[in-house]
RNA sequence: GCGCUUGUGGCGGAAUUGGUAGACGCGCCAGACUUAGGAUCUGGUAUCUCCGAUGUGCAGGUUCGAGUCCUGUCAGGCGCACCA
C-alpha cells in the first residue's frame, strides 16, 4: 500500500475541525505551557515558504508539551491593521476591511493545509471592533495615569524602578503643593514645570490640561517631525530623500506638531532591569540595550556671561571639566534665542534655516562640521573661564539637555570642531597624543586638571587621579558644590502613537473646547466610521476627516453626524488613528479570554496561562514590537490587569528564509539563450526566470517557452548534457525575483508532513537560510519509508487496509467500538501484538527518546529528524515487528508529522488522539555500552588498542594496559602519568618519559 | 566607529563537560531490478604524492589530546550610529 499522503491529511484536517481537537481550555489539574507565534499581517500576496517556518516550530514545541502532558495554549491571530490595505484603498476605492478579510481567509486556508494545532476559537483580530475596545481601553487608561519613581501618597505602592498611579493622586498633589518637591519622587515630564498650589488652581480647565499633558503616559505632545505639505502627512525618515517626499518628489520640512504620544521613555529603566529576568538571545538582548541606551553621567549648570541666564548640560566625562573650551547647542534648542547677539542674529538666522532644509536622515549620512558661533560666552565652575557658544546640528535638541561642553582633546566630535573652527584644545591626560586625533579612551592619569600655570579657580583637583576615579569625584564635588547633580540619561524616546491614516484604531477622544476628553470607557469601543475616500481632506486633515458621522453626543453617549456639532454638548471626535503597534502589543492576553466582553483579559484566565512561556518571531523587531509590548504589558502589570512583568519568557528568534533565483542567459540583442556552463564567451544577459519551471537548476526548456510570449520563439544552447542549466543567486523571496516558492504546491506535490519536516530539516531554525526544494526528496523519502516499516512487517497492519478505515479519535471516541478489522488490545493474539523487542531494537529506539527528548527542548529539530532517520534505517535492518516499538515511534513522530503520525496509530488499533497520548519515558539501561576503548597517549599521539568492559576501574585499566604485550611495547621507556575514565566512552591511559 | 553573531566537504548542515571531525540529507559515482526511469533497493563519496600523511577562515598559545578553551587577526551577516 502507498503512502497516501493526500488522503491521509485531507482526512485528518476534517476529523481535527470536527471533533475540536486542538480546543484548550483551563485545566487546574494540568500545568500550562503557553506557545506563541509573532501574528502575522496578512498581505495580499499570501505566504511563501518562509512564513511558517516559525509557525512549525512552534507546532512541534507546542505537540511536544502536550504530549508531555501540558495543556498548551497555541492561538493564532492576525495583525490586520496596515498601510498596504489602506493603499490599496485609496487606489482602488474598496474598502480596507473587505480586502483584509479576503486575505485572511487566504491565508487561513494556507495555514489550514499544515496541519498546526492552532485553536482557532480564540482566533483575534485587531481590526474587529471586540479586540480594538482594549486597544481603546489601554490607551484611555495611560492617559489616566503617571509614572512615578516612588508614590506621591504614603499608603501608595512601590516599585523598583517606578510605576504607573492613577492621575488624580498628581492632581491632589498640585493641589496641595503645586510642583514643591516633586522632583524628590522622580515624576516622569516632558519638561521640568514650575508652579504653586495657588497658580494651579488659578489655571483654567484648558491650562489643566495642558499641563497635566506633561506627566500623562499617554498625553499629547509637541514633537518634531517631517512634514510634507503636498501629500498633507507626515512621513517615516526613510520616506525622505535629499529634502522631498520620494512619492511625489514635495518638499518636507522639520516640523512641530501636536501628537498623541507614549511615555515609553518612563519605563526605560524597567525595560532595561527586565531584559535579566527573560530567556532572549544575548544579540536581541544587546539589541534592545542598545536602543534603550542607558548612560550615566553628570548634568553641570554653567552660568552665561554678562547675564542672568544660565543653562544646564550633560557629560558622560566629569573628569574632563577643565578641558572645556567652547560650548555647543543644539539648534532646536530654545536657548539659541537667549544666547545670540544683536551682531550674530543674522548669521544665526542663516544657520537654523540651513539646518531646518536638512532632514533627520540628511543629518545621520552626511557628518558635515557646521556651526555658528552665537557671541555669548559661558562661565566654567571649575576654571571661571569664558567658553564660547557655539550653535551646531551635532549636538541633538532630543539628548540629555540640549547642550554640551566641548572637550576637542577627548571627544572625536569636539575635536573636529575644533579644528574646523580653529578653536583651542587642552590634553587632559597624561601622555595622550592629541596631534592627529582626539584621545576618547577612558583610561590614563588626568592631568591639567586644574593647569599648573594659571591660578586655580576653585579648590579643586583631579591631577594623578586615573580617569574612573576622576569621574567619581566630580560627580561628587558637582553634587555637594550644587553646581549640579548626578544623571541617567536613555536614550529611548518617547513613542509617536498617532497617524495621519484610515486604517487603524480611532481614538476614544473627542474635543470640548479645545480639550481633549475621553469617550467614557461604557461607551467603548468606539468604531472606525464610513469614509467615501481614504485620502486626507482638501483642508489637510487626516481621512478621518471625511467621515460625515463622527461628533460625540455628550448628553446622549453616542457617535452623531458633524453637522450637529455645536460645541456645546456635540463635539468634534479625533482624526488621528493609532499606529501599528497599538493592536499588536497587548494581544498576547486578548488569546487567553478572547471572547471576554468585561475585561481585556479575566483574573481566572490571566492567572491560569501568566505569560508566554515560548515567543517564535523574527528578530526585526527587537525595537520596535518587543520594546512596545514589554512597556504596554508592564503598564497593564502596573494596572493589575497583567500578573507578569514580562510578556515573553522565552524568545525564539527564527531565520529568514531567502529566496533561491534562477537565471537565463540570454545572448544580447538575441532570443538565444546559452546554458550556465557555456555562457563564458558569449556576451549575455542574466534574467531572472521563475524558479516553479526550473528542477535542481535545470530548465523545463518548453515550459519556458510558454513562460512568456516573448520566449516562445527562443532558441538554446544547451550543454554536453542536451540540458539547459541555470545559474542561480540567493535572494529576497519576492514575487519581482521570480523565486517565490508557496507552500500549497509543496504540500500538493509532498504533503504537509513533508513539508513540515523539510522546513525544520533545513537546519537551526534561528538561522536565515535559502530556501532549495531540491532536497525535499530526502524528506519525503524517509517517510515512505517510515510508511512502509510501519504496514508492511506489521501483523497488524496487513497492507490491504486502506488508510480511510482508520477511527476517529477526540471526545466521545473511546466509547465507539472499534470498527472493521482491527483488533484490540486485550484481544489480540500473541502473533497479532508483534515479537518483543530485542535489544538492539531497544537500544535504538532509546537512543532516538534521548535524543529527541533533549533536542525538541533545545529547538534542535534538524538533528532530531536525522537522529529518526537513523533509528528508522536500524529497525528496518534488525526487521522489527514489535508493536511496543512502533507504537513509540509513531508517538516520536506526532509532533514533526500530525497527520501520518495519527493515522499511523489509529492503524495500529487506538481510539483515541495521538496528541493524548504520553510522551515515552527513555531508560539509560538500554543505552549502556558493553565496552570502551582503552587510549593510550604519548609523544602527542594517541592509540587505541584495547577495550574492556563498561564498567572498568582505573586500577584495572592501568593493570591491563601493562599486561597487554601490544601496549607494553608502545609503553617502553615510559610511566604511565595518569589514567582518566570517561565512563561509558574511554579510558585514557597518559605516559610521559 | 561601537556592540552582537557566524566561519567545518561540491551544497544544507552534525559533533554533551576538550576525547576516533564530517552524523543526517542533497548532489555525485558504481551496482541491482527494470521495456523505460526524474521509481525503488544496495554500496561508495573530505583532500593528497593514497600500506602513509594533511585537514574545521588565518597566525599563535594552553593540553597527552582543541572545531570546541585563551590571545591576536581576517572575512561575512545583523543591530546601533554625531547619544556628549
Amino acid at each position: 500500500m502507498e503512502y497516501n499522503f493526500r488522503e491521509i491529511e485531507k482526512k485528518w484536517q476534517q476529523r481535527w475541525v470536527e471533533e475540536k481537537t486542538y480546543r484548550v481550555a483551563e485545566d487546574k489539574n494540568k500545568p500550562k505551557f503557553y506557545v506563541l507565534n509573532m501574528f502575522p499581517y496578512p498581505s495580499g500576496a499570501g505566504l511563501h515558504v518562509g512564513h511558517p517556518l516559525g509557525y512549525i516550530a512552534s507546532d512541534i514545541y507546542a505537540r511536544f508539551k502536550r504530549l508531555q502532558g501540558y495543556n498548551v495554549l497555541n492561538p493564532m491571530g492576525y495583525d490586520a491593521y496596515g498601510l498596504p490595505a489602506e493603499q490599496y484603498a485609496i487606489q482602488t476605492g474598496q474598502h480596507p476591511e473587505k480586502t483584509t478579510f479576503q486575505n485572511i481567509d487566504r491565508y487561513r486556508e494556507q495555514l489550514d493545509k499544515i496541519g498546526f494545532c492552532f485553536d482557532w476559537d480564540r482566533e483575534v483580530r485587531t481590526c474587529a471592533p471586540g479586540y480594538y475596545k482594549w486597544t481603546q481601553w489601554a490607551f484611555q487608561k495611560m492617559f489616566g495615569s503617571f509614572f512615578s519613581k516612588s508614590p506621591l501618597t504614603p499608603e501608595g505602592e512601590s516599585y523598583p524602578g517606578g510605576r504607573a498611579y492613577p492621575i488624580e493622586e498628581l492632581v491632589a498633589y498640585f493641589e496641595e503643593k503645586g510642583t514643591d518637591g516633586l522632583d524628590e519622587y522622580g515624576v516622569a515630564q516632558t519638561e521640568n514645570l514650575t508652579f504653586s498650589a495657588e497658580e494651579w488652581k488659578a489655571m483654567d480647565e484648558k491650562q489643566k490640561s495642558d499641563t497635566l499633558m506633561n506627566y500623562r503616559i499617554a498625553f499629547m505632545g509637541e514633537t518634531m517631525v517631517n512634514w510634507c505639505a503636498g501629500l498633507g502627512t507626515v512621513l517615516a525618515n526613510d520616506e525622505v530623500v535629499d529634502g522631498v517626499s520620494v512619492r511625489g518628489g514635495f518638499p518636507v520640512e522639520q516640523k512641530k506638531m501636536r501628537q498623541w504620544c507614549l511615555r515609553v521613555s518612563a519605563y526605560a529603566q524597567r525595560l532595561l532591569d527586565g531584559l535579566e529576568t527573560i530567556e532572549w538571545s544575548d544579540s536581541i538582548k544587546e539589541t534592545q540595550k542598545n536602543w534603550i541606551g542607558r548612560s550615566e553621567g553628570a548634568e553641570v549648570e554653567f552660568k552665561i556671561a554678562d547675564s542672568d541666564e544660565s543653562f544646564t548640560i550633560f557629560t558622560t566625562r566629569a573628569d574632563t571639566m577643565f578641558g572645556v573650551t567652547f560650548m555647543v547647542l543644539a539648534p532646536e534648542s530654545e536657548l539659541v534665542e537667549k544666547v545670540t547677539t544683536a551682531e550674530q542674529k543674522a548669521a544665526v538666522e542663516d544657520y537654523i534655516k540651513y539646518v531646518k532644509g536638512r532632514t533627520e536622515r540628511e543629518r545621520m549620512i552626511d557628518h558635515k562640521v557646521t556651526g555658528v558661533f552665537s557671541g555669548s560666552y559661558a562661565i566654567n565652575p571649575f576654571t571661571g573661564e569664558k567658553n564660547p557658544i557655539w550653535i551646531s546640528e551635532y549636538v541633538l535638541a532630543g539628548y540629555g539637555t540640549g547642550a554640551i561642553m566641548a572637550v576637542p582633546a577627548h571627544d572625536s566630535r569636539d575635536y573636529a570642531f575644533a579644528k574646523h573652527f580653529n578653536l583651542p584644545i587642552i590634553p587632559l591626560i597624561e601622555g595622550a597624543d592629541i596631534s592627529e586625533e582626539s584621545y576618547d579612551a577612558k583610561e590614563g592619569i588626568v592631568t591639567n586638571s586644574p593647569r599648573k600655570d594659571v591660578k586655580p579657580y576653585i579648590d579643586f583637583s583631579l591631577n594623578g587621579l586615573t580617569v574612573k576615579e576622576a569621574i567619581a569625584a566630580t560627580k561628587k564635588y558637582v553634587k555637594e558644590a550644587g553646581l549640579g547633580r548626578v544623571k541617567v540619561n536613555y536614550r529611548l524616546r518617547d513613542a509617536i502613537f498617532s497617524r495621519q491614516r484610515y486604517w487603524g484604531e480611532p481614538f476614544p477622544v473627542y474635543y470640548k473646547n479645545g480639550i481633549p476628553t475621553m469617550i467614557p470607557e461604557e461607551c467603548l469601543p468606539i468604531e472606525l466610521p464610513e469614509v467615501d475616500k481614504f485620502l486626507p481632506t482638501e483642508t489637510g486633515e487626516p481621512p478621518l476627516g471625511n467621515a460625515t458621522v463622527w461628533a460625540w453626543d455628550e448628553l446622549n453617549k453616542k457617535i452623531v453626524e458633524n453637522s450637529k456639532i455645536d460645541n456645546k454638548t456635540v463635539f468634534p471626535i479625533e482624526l488621528y488613528t493609532m499606529p501599528g503597534f497599538a493592536g499588536s502589543s497587548a494581544y498576547y492576553l486578548r488569546y487567553m479570554d478572547p471572547h471576554n466582553d468585561e475585561a481585556l483579559v479575566s483574573k481566572e484566565a490571566d492567572e491560569y496561562w501568566q505569560n508566554v512561556d515560548l515567543y517564535v518571531g523574527g528578530s526585526e523587531h527587537a525595537t520596535g514590537h518587543l520594546i512596545y509590548s514589554r512597556f504596554w504589558n508592564k503598564f497593564l502589570f502596573d494596572l493589575g490587569v497583567s500578573c507578569k512583568e514580562e510578556p515573553f519568557q522565552k524568545l525564539i528568534n527564527q531565520g529568514m528564509i531567502q529566496g533561491r533565483s534562477n537565471f537565463v542567459y540570454r545572448i544580447k540583442d538575441t532570443n538565444t539563450f546559452v546554458s550556465f556552463d557555456k555562457k563564458d564567451g558569449y556576451d549575455v544577459t542574466p534574467i531572472h526566470v521563475d524558479v516553479n519551471i526550473v528542477s535542481a537548476d535545470v530548465l523545463d526548456v518548453d515550459a519556458f517557452k510558454a513562460w512568456r510570449p516573448e520566449y516562445e520563439t527562443a532558441e538554446f544552447i544547451l550543454n554536453d548534457e542536451g540540458k539547459y542549466v541555470c545559474g542561480w543567486a540567493v535572494e529576497k523571496m519576492s514575487k519581482s525575483m521570480f523565486n517565490v516558492v508557496n507552500p500549497d504546491m509543496i504540500v500538493e506535490k509532498f504533503g504537509a508532513d513533508t513539508l513540515r519536516l523539510y522546513e525544520m530539516f533545513l537546519g537551526p531554525v534561528e538561522q536565515s537560510k535559502p530556501w532549495d526544494t531540491n532536497g525535499i526528496d530526502g524528506c519525503h523519502r524517509f517517510l515512505k519509508k517510515l510508511w512502509k516499516f510501519m504496514t508492511q512487517t506489521d501483523p497488524l497492519c496487513p497492507s490491504d487496509i486502506s488508510p480511510s478505515m482508520g477511527r476517529p479519535c477526540g471526545e466521545g471516541a473511546i466509547e465507539n467500538k472499534p470498527n472493521g478489522n482491527l483488533p484490540i488490545e486485550g484481544e489480540m493474539s500473541e502473533g497479532q501484538r508483534g515479537s518483543s523487542p530485542s535489544k538492539e531494537e531497544l537500544k535504538a529506539l532509546h537512543t532516538l527518546i534521548k535524543k529527541e527528548t533533549a533536542d525538541i527542548e533545545a529547538f534542535s529539530y534538524n538533528t532530531t529528524i536525522a537522529a529518526f532517520m537513523v533509528c528508522l534505517n536500524e529497525l528496518t535492518k534488525l526487521k522489527c515487528t514489535s508493536r511496543e516499538v512502533k507504537e513509540t515511534l509513531v508517538i516520536l513522530l506526532a509532533p514533526f508529522c500530525p497527520h501520518l503520525a495519527e493515522e499511523l496509530w489509529h492503524l495500529l488499533g487506538h481510539d483515541t488522539c495521538v496528541c493524548d497520548a504520553p510522551w515515552p519515558a527513555f531508560n539509560e539501561e538500554y543505552l549502556k555500552e558493553d565496552s570502551v576503548k582503552m587510549m593510550v597517549a604519548f609523544n602527542g599521539k594517541a592509540r587505541f588498542p584495547l577495550e574492556f568492559p563498561a564498567d572498568v576501574t582505573k586500577e584495572d585499566a592501568e593493570k591491563a594496559a601493562l599486561a597487554d604485550p601490544q601496549s607494553a611495547k608502545w609503553m617502553e621507556g615510559f610511566t604511565v602519568a595518569k589514567v582518566i575514565v570517561v565512563p561509558g566512552k574511554m579510558i585514557n591511559v597518559v605516559l610521559k618519559k
